[in-house]
DNA sequence: ACAATAGTGTCTATTAGACATTATATT
DNA sequence: AATATAATGTCTAATAGACACTATTGT
């Protein structure tokens, strides 16, 4: 600590002890938590492999403001907490597991983000393997909710201005659970003027969904989308043992897009070991488990 | 707005009129700028190419906590802006440009970062062309610098536990404006136990370097050095006009390390557009001029 | 002429994509 | 036997790295 007097001929100790935050207004802070996993879909063809589908936990409001209205399991950020402890705890309770994967994605700050009082909140991804998950749900009276999670480019734009060039992107997304199906339209642009480019995000419809959360969903998307390319958080998604083939479903799902097997093995040999097991009454040639090499 | 009623029997707007904010605890938040910029470093061989440096822009701090500290530009957010409009803001403040290029980093959440109190930080990067600042410094009184900015791994460690292993890297930071350089070290611990990892950044040694801020610094210039491979970003360091040597320099000391002229070459054609001008008295072939195509 | 950089050609190794082929348990 | 998937081989195109070679100015 420093002996320098300030200004007023504070020492930093003095200084310190005077100091009142409640002088000044200060918004709240929420941490709001994208938890993916990758569930099997009933298939009823004994021979094809069931079909994987990309699953967001969501929570049915029972208080206002959006009363009714599903969003992203999140609360306040508590005075002697961090932020990572924060979202720790809040995933803890929704899905009694520890040692999950779990990575800040960005933080929201438009002013009227939300109707009671100015509050900034801070996204996390994680991602949990569904086998691990059987106990599943919470001990809440809330009503939480895995939604297949499915999306759309709905329309590209882009228009040429004299300094630059805009581009927008619609996108359409998709959160279904049983006969409910939740849907929000994003609007990306991205404005080039000159050498320089800013991108926004707007909510252009979200029927059912909380918040400003439709775009925290459509840039947790993206971020996983990314990283899944040039990382291995992958494997978070996954059981403890599991074929090539399941992995490549993974990767599909998340990517929207087919890959071709023998490239795909060719990638993830490095990253992954053979187990002596196999996969059994499969209604065709079985497969090899393999595990993550850590 | 939804007409439900919650558990006390309230509507919506009943629920909002009576909610009171003050009745929680709430952190203080800021944004802490890092405002990078590469610059020619003076050379005295008339036939050489000037090196450039990553300079970064730093404040000394006039007011406890950390008097006398030189601490990253930022300042708390106003309960009428929004995160960007707030970065925004301090970006104008100190280098009077508007229109450049400002990305959010990472949201800092520590409960004890800041010895006043609860103080979250959103952390934002910000490139600057440094031939557009010749009006430098902003009109404030606090004393700002540009601070070359290198750094060195000291130390990679690799445990291994039997569920898993650790891996500790310990970089130093160099910061030095004339004279005066401050020196910062931080271990990056990297926990992976099972399948999941888990990343913490410490500061070991920061001196003269106030809060947290050697691991913004650190956490920015890493995602710099990665966003530069997949992005356009560099641009925003260069001149309107530049030579395809400066460029390359520019990629150069943000990784850290030589590129071959001819693979960077073919690998940044298609992002540049030539123009008719050449360098003139360089003391050595004169080199074509291009511009960043948009 | 010389120093220093500018700019290009080419060989090689590596990698991704495309597609064909073989293998195998289950019903 | 039929089916669906498992697993591998191979050809091709594209790309990155290495390095040599030529070009061009100012002093």
């Amino acid at each position: 600590m420093s002996d320098q007097l300030d200004t007023n001929g504070f020492t930093e100790r003095q200084f310190l002890e005077q100091y009142d935050a409640s002088q000044f207004d200060r918004p709240s802070v929420t941490v709001d938590m994208l938890i993916f996993t990758v569930a099997n879909q009933v298939e009823n063809n004994y021979r094809k492999l069931p079909p994987k589908t990309l699953q967001l936990l969501l929570i049915k409001r029972g208080e206002h403001p959006y009363l009714g209205h599903w969003a992203l399991p999140g609360g306040f950020v508590q005075m002697n907490e961090s932020l990572d402890e924060a979202a720790a705890r809040e995933l803890r309770s929704e899905t009694n597991i520890d040692q999950i994967y779990m990575e800040q994605l960005y933080t929201w700050g438009d002013v009227q983000r939300d109707p009671r009082t100015r509050v900034i909140s801070c996204s996390y991804m994680a991602l949990v393997d569904s086998h691990s998950l059987l106990v599943q749900a919470g001990e809440d009276a809330d009503e939480a909710a895995w939604f297949d999670l499915t999306y759309q480019v709905l329309e590209e734009k882009k228009v040429n201005r004299n300094d630059g060039h805009e581009k927008e992107t619609t996108i359409e997304l998709r959160l279904q659970h049983n006969d409910m199906m939740l849907n929000a339209v994003i609007k990306i642009t991205n404005i080039t003027k000159g050498r320089n480019t800013r991108i926004t995000r707007e909510v252009m419809d979200s029927s059912g969904l909380a918040f400003d959360h439709a775009r925290m969903i459509q840039y947790g998307l993206e971020r996983l989308q990314n990283k899944i390319e040039y990382t291995d958080i992958a494997f978070n998604l996954m059981a403890e043992r599991f074929t090539l083939s399941e992995l490549q479903q993974v990767y599909e799902i998340i990517l929207g897009r087919d890959l071709l097997a023998a490239a795909f093995r060719r990638k993830v040999t490095d990253l992954v070991e053979p187990t002596d097991e196999y996969t059994k009454e499969a209604g065709h040639r079985p497969s090899r488990l393999y595990r993550y090499r850590s």
